[in-house]
RNA sequence: GCCGGAGUGGUGAAAUUGGUAUACACGAGGGAUUCAAAAUCCCUUGCACGAAAGUGCGUGCCGGUUCGAGUCCGGCCUCCGGUACCA
């Protein structure tokens, strides 16, 4: 054994003998207990950074335990390798997408690879490999067939200078990032995956999802929306299709004051023939974008229609505007308005001066003032001013109203979702394309299984704007599948949320000739999955609606992908800056930066090494290119080695805070990981020593004392384990190392027993989180089991044994002093040891005591 | 705007179910070793007052429940994630 620990070197001999022993690929075995750990792919960057780090670090952690634990355990990786990030660097450095996007993949594997995670790689996936998009593409056309695909009109942003449509985030103020222009709503066919036909049952399951946590769950659930409303026509004054509205709110519906309709809808359309100011205002509502936060951001207004529409409840004649807030898209393209008793509709009518009207009252007698402010409670109210339906509570009212308009033939009672369909069409080239042939006299019928896949093209120019299979005709030109007449190829390619929605399910079944085989059944459901609190809604929700129609055709026999559910927090750094009116903001890279503290550490100043001007520190903020206050994990592991980082990724917070980057800390993991080394150095004739003294050995007290330690601190470890805090692990397993680096065995061997045991129970508790030094030193053990698959040790009840324990004495809550007393003492002795207690004794003084608490083993509250 | 989180020493954090707030580290200060440096080791370290014993204060802010609140309840503030075409 080498006296220095040299991390590159036994980093790399432990990772050679790891890939000569094959030694982290599992095939199916029906007689153990299988455990499916799975992290989130990558998107191949080019380079891993501290998220991905953090990520897989977690999910290997648990997995290496989950193996110590005696399962057959699967942890996979792969690729999510389609995606708009490949096209802008074709742009710049003028290679193909496919080409950067395998090269990124080469790279990060490499980077994956010296981290020392136990991935099985026979099992890769890279998504942009048709022998996986292939499936996808098969699959789509069974939804096509069952009617869960369809293809409707939908809105898109529009750059009108570089004619193509742009992803929300391409979106800047309202323009597009490349060419400035102002962006545009534009129309245009797309298809869609039906996932509201699945909305109940992802909402119901939600419930039974007891390894998934409630944030989630909850943003899950809201993000469905289910709600229970009434669906009513209002008639037009003058004739003419009704408006169809939606309201939740039937008790407030004789306080419908105006109506408002989309700019797209039928009505505003007629309205601009002839009236400028209409037509005027339509078009500018098709200016900016389409995402919600832009849509809520905006100043709401509208223009009146000079149509009426007839409250069908009191007959009152209200007018119909138009309003930039209502989207034809979004259930019925109009909406009835409340200004009383809704916030939004308040801030409207008063911007223009409509009627507020009180429909709605608390059932007691408190004052409410609706011309200042919408009042929106549902529980404890009455209706008023409601005619035949006044002095109601919430229920009765709404069951009454809906009861009457179903009566009337013009509404009826209605489930509604804020769930909308999947959008699964992207103008973009670098995707799977969709699999429809677009007939002139079929319509559009789905690519047939024996003329799958549709390949994308990999060899080809790429300059931005268009994508290159829907600029080259020869590509799209190809004969229906039914008739057998020339027929165009649909050009869209899918979101790259389908990719990622069942790869998890392919590393199952490396090779196989289908979507899957039997072999998904032995490893699905994922036991636990682990990936950035950012997915916590949108990919997520793919992910299980995908496995559920994967379900419903047989392929999965599982209800829900995934049983478990850990989502950890971002990596973050500082950040620091300069100003300047010339060149606007200048990001300085951290290093660069020599920061300047006070007596106590904390941060007074920072100045900029390169010429000793000040900069401005930003405080934790998230790692980012456009910051320059990336850490490279590259740079780390060649400097401290992958069992540092490692190591200080999980120390430095839980897996679900946000974890802040420091570099000293890393030193002193390193430092950590130095001691350790030179303990066992230390120790090593003793630790090699014959195991036989199991039984009939006699501690002395120092020794006992050292054993309670290990095994007080073994029970922490295993509590921390279960639920995932490695910080404490490792934080308790600094602590045993804190109260071994005193002992000193002699040639006792009772004593040397007790160290071999607590430095075994060491090495292997720290194995999941530091692989490389922990197989290392566990070679000097002796024990004849290879490190991966040694047992998770076990406390020695025995050794936890005490006669006497310390109490905290509070005196009216606030602490006083501390006895020892017996563990099993009663409450009599108890109070007359803290009686005697001189220090404890003088805060009482001559004072009654009114109560005396005890909690057992912990503390005494003496209350005067 | 809406939905979901988070906030504890100079810093990252710990505190099992309402029971001794600050474990474990980092940083800082002091010391040892060294020709010197690196490395390593030892001691101190929540804040205020005090020579000390000690006393008071202290978990983002305001209030409440309780013998006892970082933890439970009500109301705020700030920051972070998502917001349907970034992944």
């Amino acid at each position: 054994m080498d006296e220095r620990y040299d991390p590159q070197v036994i980093e790399q001999q432990v990772q050679d003998y790891w890939l000569q022993n094959h030694s982290f690929e599992v095939t199916e075995d029906p007689t153990r207990e299988k455990f499916y750990c799975l992290s989130m792919l990558p998107y191949p960057s080019g380079h891993l950074h501290m998220g991905h780090v953090r990520n897989y670090t977690i999910g290997d952690v648990m997995s290496r335990y989950q193996r110590m634990c005696g399962r057959n355990v699967l942890q996979p990786m792969g690729w999510d390798a389609f995606g708009l990030p490949a096209e802008n660097a074709a742009i710049q450095r003028k290679v193909p997408p496919s080409e950067w996007t395998y090269q990124n993949i080469e790279h990060m594997r490499g980077q994956l690879k010296r981290m020392g995670f136990a991935y099985d790689w026979t099992r890769e996936v890279t998504t942009c490999r048709p022998e996986y998009y292939q499936w996808e593409q098969w699959f789509f056309t069974r939804l096509l067939k069952k009617g869960l695909a369809y293809r409707k009109n939908a809105v898109v942003n529009w750059d009108p200078v570089d004619q193509t449509v742009l992803a929300n985030e391409q979106v800047v103020d309202g323009k597009g990032w490349r060419s400035g222009a102002q962006v545009e709503k534009r129309e245009i066919p797309q298809w869609f995956i039906r996932i509201t036909a699945y909305a109940d049952e992802l909402l119901e399951e939600l419930d039974q999802l007891d390894g998934w946590s409630d944030s989630v769950k909850t943003m899950q659930r809201n993000w469905i929306g289910r709600s229970v409303g009434l669906e009513v026509d209002f008639a037009l004054a003058d004739g003419g299709d009704p408006l169809r509205i939606f309201t939740t709110r039937p008790d407030t519906l004789f306080g419908v004051t105006f109506m408002a309709v989309a700019a797209d809808h039928p009505l505003a359309r007629e309205a601009a023939e002839g009236n400028t100011a209409i037509a005027d205002f339509l078009e500018q509502c098709r200016a900016g974008g389409i995402s919600e936060v832009d849509l809520e951001a905006m100043e709401k207004n509208g223009l009146p229609l000079g149509v009426n529409a007839v409250n069908p409840l009191s007959g009152e004649h209200i007018p119909v505007w138009v309003a930039n807030f209502v989207l034809m898209g979004y259930g019925t393209g109009a909406i009835m308005a409340v200004p009383g008793h809704d916030e939004r509709d308040h801030a409207f009518a008063q911007s223009y001066g409509l009627p507020i009207q009180q429909v709605i009252a608390p059932a007691d007698d408190r004052e409410i003032d609706v011309m200042t402010a919408a009042w929106v409670d549902k529980q404890n109210i009455m209706t008023v001013n409601s005619g035949t339906f006044s002095g109601l509570d919430y229920d009765t009212a709404f069951e009454r109203i809906a009861d009457h308009v179903e009566a009337l033939g013009i509404g009826r009672r209605q489930v509604n979702y804020r769930l909308r369909d999947w959008g699964v069409s992207r103008q973009r080239y670098w995707g799977c394309p969709i699999p429809v042939v677009h007939c002139e006299h079929c319509g559009d019928v789905p690519v047939p299984d024996d003329q799958l896949p549709v390949l994308l093209p990999e060899d080809v120019t790429f300059m931005g704007v268009q994508s290159p299979i829907k600029a080259d005709p020869q590509w799209r030109q190809t004969a229906c599948p039914q008739c057998e007449r020339p027929a165009e190829r649909e050009t869209d390619t899918f979101d790259t949320f389908v990719e990622s929605s069942w790869y998890y399910a392919r590393y199952c079944t490396p090779g196989a000739d289908a979507m899957l085989d039997e072999r998904a059944d032995y490893w699905l459901p994922v036991d636990h999955y682990i990936g950035g609190i950012e997915h916590a809604v949108m990919h997520l929700l793919y992910f299980r609606f995908w496995h559920k129609l994967m379900r419903d055709a047989g392929i999965v026999s599982s209800d829900e992908p995934a049983t478990k559910l850990l989502c950890q927090g971002m990596v973050l750094a500082e950040a620091y800056y300069q100003d300047s009116t010339e060149s606007g903001r200048t990001w300085i890279p951290p290093d660069e930066v020599r920061v300047e503290r006070d007596d106590k550490g904390k941060t007074i100043s920072a100045v900029w090494l390169h010429d000793g001007t000040m900069v401005n520190p930003t405080g934790w903020t998230t790692m980012s290119k456009s910051k320059n206050n990336g850490v490279d994990p590259q740079d780390m592991v060649d400097r401290y080695g992958a069992d540092t980082v490692r190591l200080f990724t999980m120390f430095a917070s839980p897996p679900d805070h946000t974890l802040e980057w420091n570099d000293d800390a890393v030193a002193g993991s390193l430092r950590f990981l130095r001691r350790l080394w030179a303990l066992v150095y230390r120790h090593q004739s003793c630790l090699s020593g014959a195991n036989d003294l199991t039984h009939a050995l006699e501690w002395d007290d120092e020794t006992r004392e050292m054993r309670r330690l290990v095994h007080t601190v073994l029970q922490r470890i295993n509590r921390d384990m279960t639920r995932n805090q490695f910080n404490t692990v490792i934080a308790a397993s600094m602590e045993l190392f804190n109260g071994l680096d005193q002992f000193e065995p002699g040639e006792d061997p009772a004593r040397q027993f007790a160290l071999r045991e607590a430095i075994d129970i060491l090495i292997r508790v720290l194995s999941p989180v530091v692989p490389h030094i922990a197989h290392s030193l566990w070679q000097l053990m002796n024990s004849g089991v290879e490190l991966l698959d040694a047992s998770w040790p076990e406390v020695d009840i025995a050794a936890l044994q005490t006669s006497s324990c310390k109490l905290a004495v509070q005196v009216n809550g606030k602490l006083r002093g501390q006895i020892e007393v017996a563990m099993d003492a009663d409450e009599l002795q108890i109070r007359e040891q803290v009686l005697a207690n001189e220090k404890i004794g003088r805060h009482i003084g001559e004072s009654k005591i009114k109560r005396f608490i005890v909690v057992p083993q912990k503390l005494v509250n003496v209350v005067i």
